[in-house]
DNA sequence: ATGAAAGCGCTAACAT
DNA sequence: ATGTTAGCGCTTTCAT
């Protein structure tokens, strides 16, 4: 930035000044600066920006997730990322596992970094963390998950209403025996769909049966586990719902070792869809989260907040569409 | 910082000694500073350590990925995540979609975010933009793909010996008319994937049928539409070797609409493995690149490159597994 | 319209 | 063993 000065002449403040496009500067210095610029390939320093400005004009976002393996936040993260670039903002990517510590950590790491604003997933809705850095300011919108009695943007889908689509559906279809594999109970969407589910047996006069509910933490393994030990049961059920991709590809492992046909000998619905649940045989229903819209919408709310930071929040719910295809 | 020495009763420069816990400090002095840092919950600004100190300990990576929905970077990006959280890094995501122009800007902004290093796979060997930055100094580690006469580590698989295996296990198995759908041609893996299939037919006195092998760009949609192609041709193969997860993923949404039979009428092995290849239905079979271990390395590799930049390159070439299971 | 200078939070000589 | 101080590259008053 010296040399650029140095080169057209004029102080470093009038760099500062055209690279900001800010103010009154002369148009034929601006000229002249802009010439500096790019003879010398000059590129602003953003960590030296950052320094200097405390707030909302660091151009870096932090993305906290908790399963990067799980289709869904990626796509979510290419929704953020979309508009992220968009706007010249950089991604600090926290994938913490849902780790409470790791994610803990992840926080420390992001408040170092100054980041402008933040979208996250929390572990729990309860993360005192993650409370604390909101009530100091930080720019924050959740995704999927929310964040109890704090100041935040969200953006998710109605998961009871989809988890009822769903499993409406497979009554309708005449399934008796709908069983529901669920994943962590501290995990407000988990809740929120195994909600869904007991709400639509029970309108269609159905008594859920705690035997045919099993909880998981929301893994692969989990949806393998589980979905083995209710088909091996002696009143297997003749329906499956499963709480997320994960479990979902899970359940279809152990249904293809077992040889089950679906939907005849087993019908499954998954929540979460998938951009290839086409090339699963048969083609996989699903609740679909428009996953990348998600991401999207919520990267515009937080460069919004972080441009006014006191605009009333919002909670944007998205609709879970059921996407009808052959495995039910 | 200013309070933590004030409070300790020292000065800043004795705390940023035992935040680096570098040279002589005093134990008692070293505890007392300590004590401070505990009670006010003082967090150092990695931006002002970054700004401060030009490289090596800025704690800042970038990973550079062409494709985030493409379940083998995530597993990538999952192992360099694994060292990377391990050593206190944090992680600036840049998914350039096989897109030059996108991945020249993110080079910009991680230039200018002065990061300590990249993980790489970059859209061509010849990347002027990234040759540049290595012979820059940055610290740099390619995985996937090289990056032709530049100073460079490379983690990678031994492509066309993988893709070797899975035309042979083909011919072995009995089939005849074995396609190819490969990936773009300016990603050097595609080549040497490509190469391994001719070599594998050839070797068995096959000649390489032109009307059997199809490039397109490595999306899902390039398999959904040359498996297509091929499949509905006069002279239909009987079995397919895709390129990568995705053109595979997509070959098989067209092999069930057309509700072709796996492997009886169509075989199909897949370049990348997925961790949920026995979801599908038949179990995939599939050439396996360890992408975990991939990023793994890849991060440890550049760590030590950080913190010695002279180190001679390493180009570390893992093996690629055949995974047989039920498609061929 | 432009320049001078202070300072963001830290590290690394250099002094003591 | 510890303190003083000069920057790192920028933005932003305050002068001019």
């Amino acid at each position: 930035m010296n040399e650029v000065a140095k080169r057209a002449g004029v102080s470093i403040a009038t760099v500062s000044r055209v690279l900001n496009n800010s103010e009154s500067v002369n148009e034929e210095t601006r000229l002249k600066i802009l010439k500096a610029i790019k003879e010398l390939k000059y590129q602003p320093s953003r960590v030296a920006k950052r320094l200097r400005s405390k707030s909302g004009s660091s151009n870096l976002l932090g993305v906290l997730v908790p399963d990067i393996r799980n289709p869904f936040y990626v796509d979510v993260l290419m929704g953020i990322e979309d508009v992220a670039y968009r706007n010249n903002y950089a991604i600090i990517m926290c994938n913490f596992g849902q780790d409470e510590k790791k994610e803990a950590m992840y926080l420390d790491i992001l408040e170092s970094e100054a980041i402008d604003g933040l979208i996250a997933a929390p572990a729990t809705e309860y993360d005192q963390r993650l409370k604390k850095m909101v009530k100091n300011g930080l720019p924050v919108v959740c995704v999927d998950r929310g964040l109890k009695d704090s100041d935040v943007d969200l953006v998710w889908v109605n998961n009871e209403a989809g988890a009822y689509a769903a499993v409406d559906h497979l009554i309708r279809k005449g399934y008796k025996r709908i069983a529901h594999i669920g994943g962590l109970p501290s995990i407000p969407s988990s809740v929120l769909r195994e909600k869904g589910y007991r709400s639509a047996l029970i309108d269609h006069q159905i008594l859920p049966d705690p035997g045919l509910i099993r909880l998981g933490d929301s893994t692969y393994e989990s949806g393998v586990r589980l979905a083995s030990e209710l088909l091996k049961s002696k009143t297997p059920p003749d329906a499956l719902f499963t709480g997320n991709n994960l479990i979902t590809l899970g359940a279809l492992e152990t249904i293809h070792a077992l040889k089950l046909k679906i939907p005849e000998e087993i019908a499954i619905i998954g929540f979460d869809d998938m951009s290839w649940a086409n090339s699963l045989n048969p083609a996989l229903t699903a609740v679909r989260q428009p996953a990348f819209e998600i991401g999207k919408r919520a990267g515009e709310l937080l460069i919004q907040r972080i441009s006014d930071p006191k605009r009333p929040c919002i909670q944007m719910t998205m609709n879970a569409e059921l996407m009808i295809r052959s495995s039910c």
